[in-house]
DNA sequence: AATGAATGAGGCTTCATTCAT
DNA sequence: GATGAATGAAGCCTCATTCAT
């Protein structure tokens, strides 16, 4: 009995622990970091000011938890794009697609992630900046492979990562922070093109991806 | 003698304006926005609080004024850079050697242009995002103008342009957040050649520029 | 339990609210709204300045609500009195007594109502505007009553209503600002008498009512 | 020359006060005390703040000026007014009408001299204080000659001018701060008769004034 | 005489965090 | 576990006054 409360409760307990990242979330992402008050966060979870100090130590500790899992998720979603593909240049391609269209659909993690992290304030420029590596190392490490494989000709994988991370996450940021998005979706096959040309690909490779402009030259 | 009186009077004044202009620069980039108070500001600029609201309306006008004279002071130096040279592609080449040469300059002018102003929160959001383009569509005119002249193939400049200006933006971004920086225009040549492939630049063409890797000629 | 002390709380909570009001009542009547800082009012409350704003959004507030609360009780004060008489002539001198011996009791109060809210700027003048025309209203209402009931001839009760406040308000605040106050209630009988004689009261009338001086029956 | 010049100086110094003086009056009487700052009254009077403390010590200098130039020239008024009466009715009944005639053809000297006083805090307490002294003495003052003239019979002298000023005042104020202010003559009538019923005049005497109701009971 | 720049105390308000219940 | 009251350090801005020129 006391055994099944505590469970409940644990149960409970990590429901709540959710319904307040959530709520941070999301008033993270529409107000910014030190816009968002920790009453605000507790009135979009439905508790109190007290109850989130109970299941965090500190705003700080709720936004990091945000940016981490926020990233896991999408690092995932990108490795499991990336492994139903064989061919190093699908791979990139796949991993691009899989980023716009997550973004695409959940303006408000990508806002989290790319805009507000600056905002914050210098405190987190230590996990933005770990965040931002994460990204273009693993482009890096997707363009090594083509190296390797033959597909592109050597480059400097490193600054070419963060270049690709770099012009990937600015048009995300102009599209975030646009007053009429419109589609993320539109601007991909251009970006696309322009990516994979930068790093050697065939003009004849690019437009035989899925996607490409019908006659494309 | 009045005359010369107030004209002196007026020197000392707008001396002490920009005095507060460049603490607060300093401050701001250091800092950041949020981070930095205005007695912050006066200190550096060893005055009072009062002097501060003296020559400015508020923080945020200080930082606006900052904002928009940066930027002005760097696409004047673009500008310059450009119009140096004739041919389009050079035109390209002299416009990021003139970015990147101004930001490892000025990592201070750099982090107030490109981090800072995410960091200044929502009420900034149109005027970061106002410089952005004006960045990215300085870059679109110029490869108008490289496609006008044949230089290289139609594609679409808007979103070309955002791209650019994001890779750029990111590398010196890395940069300036690094926590050993090294120098700024190791990077160049790698990202100029990726730049320019990204559009059709010939790698004959790229090689020839000045600059670029011995053994690729 | 929960309910229990869920209560307790509330109460205390609310003791505090009303320990705030307190010290903001003594605290502005004593010096003056603008002159009073929300810190003084915290000191007085003997809590903390967060403490003051955890209970009321603003220091505009906490005057708000002091200044209509002590007008109710006041009007619910003169009312009862008034209730309490039949003849018309009878009930304007309960309320006229009312309204001294309610100031004469509590200085602090008066001196809150009718000459501090002028000191609490132009913002404040509706308040004040409303306050002053609710009982110069209250006033005319009475006198209607009398002049249907046929007690005292017609007049315009509008203006005589602001008249009598008027000349009740001045010897009032003049008896609040003096150095040696006196007795309030001295000032009574001839107030009284000069007010009922100027809505068209006879002397013989006057003369009967309690507390007229001796011989002039 | 000296000489002349330094004549000349006086006169353009005295302008320049006055000018500060009028421009301190309008403007304290538009924004009350408090909200006028040092700086709008050097605006108004087209000079600077430097230029104003040149002639005045502080700004509570400034409106103590204001305040007894004010108040004499209103006494001064109604002086003369009652001067070109012989008989102490027609006197009270003059005093009053240049009283309300002044306000009614100053809306801003009135305020100054009767709202604002208050709203510049406790330390004009004394000043406000005896400016009200000064008008309600002088009522007494005819009062009592009215008295001596057999004109009324006797009464509180004192209290009487407390409570007649305080009509007078109430019946301005509530002009003053009305909206839609109205001709405040109109009042005029009903005030007087009034007040003079309220020491025992007649209704003939009063009918028999000059502006009373034509068939007046 | 006058100017305008500078000073700095002080005001109101916000908010992350703590804590008794 | 949760609540909400309390704390107090900052923060931005205003403004009377001073002072060098």
């Amino acid at each position: 009995m006391t055994e099944r409360r505590s469970t409940a409760q644990a149960e409970k307990s990590r429901t709540r622990r959710e319904q307040i990242l959530d709520a941070a979330f999301h008033t993270f992402a529409r107000r910014g970091y030190r816009e968002t008050a920790v009453d605000d966060i507790a009135a979009a979870a439905e508790t109190s000011k007290g109850g989130v100090y109970f299941h965090f130590a500190t705003k700080e500790a709720i936004f990091r938890e945000l940016m981490r899992t926020t990233a896991d998720r999408l690092a995932a979603k990108v490795d499991r794009a990336v492994a139903a593909e064989d061919d190093p240049i699908a791979k990139a391609d796949a991993a691009l697609r899989a980023v716009l269209a997550t973004f695409a659909g959940h303006r408000t993690m990508a806002r989290l992630l790319f805009v507000d992290a600056l905002g914050a304030g210098r405190a987190f420029n230590a996990e933005t900046n770990a965040l931002h590596d994460r990204f273009a190392r693993m482009i890096a490490g997707y363009l090594d492979e083509a190296i390797t494989a033959g597909s592109i000709p050597p480059v400097d994988t490193a600054v070419t990562g963060v270049a690709w991370f770099g012009a990937l996450n600015e048009v995300v940021a102009r599209w975030l922070l646009a007053d009429d998005p419109g589609h993320l979706e539109e601007a991909y096959p251009t970006l696309r093109a322009l990516l994979l040309r930068s790093v050697g690909v065939s003009e004849a490779r690019i437009a035989s991806l899925p996607g490409s402009p019908a006659g494309a030259r």
